[in-house]
DNA sequence: GTAGTGTGTCACCCGCGGCTGAGATATATG
DNA sequence: CATATATCTCAGCCGCGGGTGACACACTAC
């Protein structure tokens, strides 16, 4: 028990437990090297899944799989192009990933 | 193989993979639930270990585990504060704060 | 000195998530 | 139709990282 508890600070032990889900959500997505890793080479246009997958060095179904991770995020679109019907091809969707960096800038922005 | 290759988009198998490590660092720190929660506790100015293990519910010796993660990383500072010694008291450093969320911003804005 | 509180360190356990492999689906060609 | 390529789905395995517990360390009060 302190001497004297007006010189110093008070402790608070009741503290609100920030809500902390959506950006976290959106930090877990990126915190994967092959997500990552989309989302920068999706930066300079749409890819196929084969051409991720080559750049990656992975297989493309480990690919595919966290393609979908990030469609259903919304952060990339999938479509078939007319030309190339057999693959699918991948674009960012700038709109949701501005969305997500904004839950990002509420745990690393100053309040101010 | 094509029958008519010069109609069908290239397929790039060439891509050279990104360099995601800085990035991708940052968004392992903020991809859990305690240390993203110490982050946004942090924002409205300094707090003892204590104090964010009673708001995050979480025992001490583990809140002070993600905070060596968080201070190796540079985006917390320990100091003892005069009055109240026997406390560590941290203290976000908005500067590196910043600098890691331009390392996502690699990953989530458009290039343009 | 001893006792008590606050914090840091580390080995260990265990659950979660990424990777794999097998199979299914879609599209094109012969 | 069969075959080939590209993608998708999912159960299962396994490594990595977070939580725990035990202990050491720092500081205060007595």
């Amino acid at each position: 028990m302190p001497a004297d508890s007006s010189t110093l600070p008070e402790i608070r032990l009741d503290l609100a437990p920030p809500d902390i889900e959506t950006p976290l959500a959106a930090a877990l997505l990126l915190a994967d090297r092959n997500r990552a890793g989309i989302l920068a080479i999706l930066r300079d246009g749409p890819h196929c899944v084969c051409e991720l997958a080559a750049a990656l060095d992975e297989r493309s179904n480990n690919v595919s799989n966290h393609l979908a991770r990030l469609r259903d995020a919304g952060l990339v679109r999938a479509s078939r192009m007319a030309l190339d019907t057999r693959r699918v091809y991948y674009e960012r969707d700038e709109a949701a990933c501005t969305a997500a960096l904004a839950q990002l800038r509420t745990l690393l922005e100053p309040t101010r």
